[in-house]
DNA sequence: TCAATAACTAAACAATCGGTTAGTTATTGT
DNA sequence: ACAATAACTAACCGATTGTTTAGTTATTGA
């Protein structure tokens, strides 16, 4: 054995977390980094090999961060109000701390669309599809509809918290809070 | 006088743009365009200034492309329709040349979102501004609508239209349609 | 025809990018 | 107490960023 580590690996990635949420991937550099997570380059590269490597551990620690959220939203039994709520909560999260940063599952996937990054890719494939599922699940609750129903509504209510993720950087609360009032004004 | 310039500004800015366009500005760079424009720095420098001129200029040119889209949005008389009209060139529009690049002023709505660019920035709110009151003007037709009505949905339009382009560089044909048909179903 | 001048080429600029490495410091088990 | 070793500092790497500039080429009016 030897020396020990002066910092905690899970606390300097949340930090890198929130430099990354707020900027994406490629406008957040390694000087940046090493200052916002109070580290030297050689630590960063010892703990997670490299930018990319901080990148995917900082989009776990985000899934983490939100994971609250997101079992509350699945374990809830009211149907569409859930979807809505679910909403408020997701734009909620992102207002934390004065900035406007969007939704970092959303912004990573804009940032990454036309990417050759597999590894960020497949992650983001995977949420948006996992996303959708619970969508169909609480419309379920509705067992008036049918299966083409649910999916027309599904794709409706994926693309409609991408452009709200999206326009939370640049739109403002009464902005934001009248777009969600009117999705969900006929479903 | 001296020697003719070999080169027509408006060509090579229609090329530039397509490049900022599907990159955005960041992650365009001077090779890139040096490459697309089929010119030297020099001749670019001496043209456009810098690179943030030939974006400028790009954004010009990308606006003068989607006139006639905008004109005929403008002179229909249609109401609610005219706009799902509006909203189906405004994708189409970006499936030119294989590639899907979403909306231009969107894409860079969305990039200079926390920058301190205050031209890029005003030019961006005044055009969604614009884009606010014509939507507001084909609400307008249903003169039941009130003017509390009119704003709410007008919000609620220009956000739709936000996340749709944003959508576009990610979802497929039939996900955005059925996001607009779901979009303009109680209005 | 020829000096004047604008357009061009190509090399170089400083700054920054992500990433590496030689050398120093601190902690360990023996 | 001390050799072993992991953690740390700081300088450095080559490549690329946007921008400039010295030197060359082509076209002009006189």
């Amino acid at each position: 054995m030897a020396r020990k580590k002066q910092y905690n690996e899970e606390e300097v990635i949340e930090k890198a977390m929130y430099l990354f949420w707020r900027n994406g991937y490629e406008n957040t550099s390694m000087q940046m980094l090493e200052k916002q997570m109070g580290i030297n380059k050689f630590s960063i590269y010892a703990s997670f090999g490299n930018k990319h490597g901080v990148f995917v551990e900082s989009l776990k620690c985000y899934q983490e961060k939100t994971k609250t959220m997101f079992d509350k939203f699945k374990n809830a039994s009211g149907g569409v109000e859930d979807i809505k709520q679910f909403f408020y909560d997701s734009v909620a999260i992102g207002y934390q701390q004065g900035f406007e940063k969007g939704c970092m599952v959303t912004n990573t996937y804009n940032e990454f669309s036309g990417s050759e990054d597999q590894i960020i890719k497949e992650q983001m494939a995977s949420f948006m599809k996992s996303l959708k599922n619970l969508f169909i699940e609480k419309l379920k609750m509705d067992s008036t509809k049918n299966d083409e129903t649910l999916q027309k509504q599904a794709n409706f209510l994926v693309l409609a918290k991408h452009g709200l993720a999206a326009a939370t950087r640049v739109n403002d609360k009464k902005e934001i809070e009248d777009y969600i009032e009117m999705t969900f004004k006929n479903l």
